[in-house]
This record gives structure tokens, sequence and C-alpha cells, in this order.
DNA sequence: AGTTTCAAAATTGTATGCAAATTATTGCGA
DNA sequence: TCGCAATAATTTGCATACAATTTTGAAACT
């Protein structure tokens, strides 16, 4: 079993990811331990990490806030990650799936295939394609068995504000070119088209900062 | 001012990064409070964000240790440092140099220059180098505007083992190809070729990677 | 009214004590 | 002598108390 330190982080940090705590609002130590039932010092630890992870800012003596990332910022992370991604789907080529690796990718296609013809399901559909998504893209950073870059990509992916962009008010057009392009990505990466892959990847995450940032700017200006 | 628990995680940071923590080391709570003269609180937050940062690994209820990285992983370390390096390079053509960033990256060279012309002072190069080397790449991440990518290449730049190994016994034809590498990437930069910018950066680093990988495998097999 | 100042309240930083888990050690048996 | 089990010692996890800092709010002054 593990710590009450480590739950709290757990849990804080899948509802900053989720989107819970509204960017730049305080996180009060009292009041968090209250909700968790357990005292501060556990709380101060998943804070601490927390910061370290890049979802809260930390200020001495002031206490630790939700991260807000701009447009321009959240520009950046996005170039940054696609960097990583297609590195990843690079290296996948050259070191090769894994069979279970590879059935996972494959199942997630065919089910997503199979729920994107059938719109009558369309209730949960982000919900359901933020999982699937990440079913589809941790193999990828599996296979490549480079440690440092999946840690790196965890760090890119766990951004808040982004999983509730993408998949809290889903886009059914958008979804269903993402998983057109989940397609050519593992034929490429199945093919051992290292470079196709890479480039693939690559533009893959690319569209997705893209739009995160349209929809950022778009409600910017929608609230203005 | 800064709170004890900053100042532990500052000191231990620089300590681990130098060298002066065997990989695998245990490091003891009381044994650290006791060396700053403080109580365990500040020691346990400072541990927390070293383990967060990727310095130490944790495992609940035994403590923290200075992470080891294998020669494997110390391939994937560079490897992905490399593709973020050639990112920043291009980013950094695409934004362009400021005056400041430009007239550093310049001093660096040619101080490096009349230093290494001059084989005399050879006595403490490894630790200019260091400095040096470190100089010139942080203009150029910083001329990228890209605080995430700069955040996740302070945490590829800064792993242990990596500084003892290029700077505690310099090999100077090492260090004289590295800084003509710098020429040329400080020459690409200028010149606005992001695709050349790229790509010699990408290759540096790499270089530098395959440089501490061969040490690690040489002091082991010497070891053994 | 607006600004400044000062004090009260709230929040964070640290030390300490104790419970729980892990690690080391001792003693026994094969 | 080696392996194993049980106990002692060490180390970490958490709660609580108090000190230090920041924030809030109201009163006084311009």
């Amino acid at each position: 079993m593990s710590t009450r330190g480590q739950e709290v982080f757990r849990q804080l940090r899948e509802a900053i990811a989720r989107g819970d705590y509204s960017g730049g609002s305080r996180m009060s130590e009292v009041e968090i331990a209250a909700a968790f039932g357990v005292s501060r010092t556990p709380v101060r630890a998943a804070l601490s990490e927390l910061a370290a992870e890049g979802l809260l800012d930390y200020t001495p003596n002031a206490g630790y806030a939700v991260r807000s990332y701009s447009a321009e910022d959240m520009i950046g992370v996005f170039e940054t990650r696609a960097a990583l991604e297609g590195l990843a789907a690079r290296q996948a080529v050259e070191k090769g799936l894994s069979e279970a690796q590879y059935a996972q990718m494959k199942r997630v296609i065919e089910e997503a295939d199979a729920v994107l013809r059938n719109p009558g399901e369309i209730k949960g559909i982000g919900a359901y394609w933020g999982k699937a998504n990440a079913a589809f893209h941790n193999p990828v950073s599996e296979a490549s068995r480079n440690p440092h870059l999946q840690w790196l990509l965890r760090k890119s992916r766990d951004i808040p504000m982004v999983q509730a962009t993408l998949f809290r008010q889903p886009d059914i057009q958008r979804i269903q070119k993402a998983h057109d392009e989940h397609i050519y990505i593992l034929e490429a990466i199945v093919g051992r088209q290292a470079v196709r892959a890479e480039a693939l990847a690559r533009e893959h995450i690319y569209k997705a900062g893209a739009y995160v940032v349209a929809r950022m700017r778009g409600k910017a200006a929608g609230a203005a």
C-alpha cells in the first residue's frame, strides 16, 4: 500500500488535469487536508510534488496555486510535445512494438472505429475519447524503451486545461480526424517507416495543439 | 529571503549534480538534517522535490536514494536531449537572438578560443569548460522563448553523473571539438539557417552523449 | 473620497513526538 | 557453515503545536 501523501498527490493530480480547479486558484493546505481527512503534513508533501511536476506554482510563504498557461505558453508546450512524440514514434519503429503494444493500439482503433460509426452513443464521447487517446499513445512511448523520454512526455501531456479543453466539450469532427491520423501512425510504425512515423506523430500533436490554442483564444475572446 | 527547505533543496541539488553522492546511496533524513542544522521537516520537503525532479528515487517507507543511470538509460537521456536542444536551436532561429544573447554566446566562444590556444592554463580547464558550455547553451534555450522547453531541457541537463563525467577529468581534444561545434552552431543561428542549426545542435549533443556513455562503459569495464 | 498605517486574522514554515514500517542483528536449527 | 526466524534498532510517515510571514480589514490621516 502507498502513503497518504502519495494518495493525495494522485487524486489532486487527476483533479487538476481534469480541470476541477480553475487556473490561478489558491490551494489551501487546511482546506485540502480537511477534504481528505488528513493533517497538513501529507498535503504539503503532495503539493510540493505537484509544484515540482509543474502543475502548481509555488511562492515561498504564500503557498501554492494552480498554474495557468497563456496561449503562447500552450503553443510552446505543444511544439515541444510534438518533437517528443515524434521521437517516441521513431524509436518505437527502431526498437519494434511488442505483441501486447501492437494489440492494444489495434484494439483502440477498432473500438473507436465502431464507436464513431454509431453517432447514437455520442453522450460521453469526450471522456471515452480521452481514455482511448491515452490508450493509443501510451504504447508508443513505452515502445521507445526510453525512460527519460517517457518521463518528459508525461510532463508534457498532463497539463492543466488541456484535457478539459480537448475532451470536455468534444468536437466529433476533430475526433474523427484524430482517429484517422492514429490509423496512419500505426501503419507507419508497423511498416517500419521511421521517418514517416515521426512526421505523422509530430503533425498529429501539432494539430491538437493548434486546436487547443484556438479554443483558448476563442473562449478568451468570447468571455471578453 | 527563501525558506530553509528551498535552501537545502538548492544545495543538495548542486551536490548531486556535481557528483558528491555516488549513485544509489541512501539519503538519510536525520543525517542531512544534522548536516544543515535544521529539523527533518524542511529536509523532507527538499528530498521530495528532488525526487520529483528525477535526481532521487523514492520508495515509500524506505526513503530516498540517489538515482543511478545505466548506460542504456543515459543513451535515452541524450537522444531525448538532442531532440530538445535541436528544437531550441531551431526556435532560436525562428524567433531571433536578442543582442544580449548573441553577445554572451560570442563572448564564450572568443574566451574559449583564447583559453584553448594556451595549454598552460590547463589546470581547472574542466570546471572552466563546464561553465562556459552552460553559458553558451543557456542563451539558445532562452531565445526559444518556450518556457516548457526550457523546463524540460533543465531536467535533461542536470542529471547525476553527467557533469562529473564530462568536466571532472577533462579531455582537451573533446573540448576542442565541442568548441568548434559551438562556432558552427552560432554561425547557423545568426545566419537564420534553421534546419542547419537544428541538425548541428542535435549532433553536438549526440556526440556528448556518446562520449559520456563510452566513459561509463569504460569505467565499468575497468573496474570489473 | 482616497491613501496610509497599523493591528488582527489567516496561512504558511518549522520543530518535535509518536506510530508504523523497514532494516539490521541476534540466536536457533539443519 | 549456511539459512531462517524472531526481535531489536533504525528510519520513515503523520499529527500536532508553535513561530514567522503574509494577507486582510478597519481606523486614522491627508
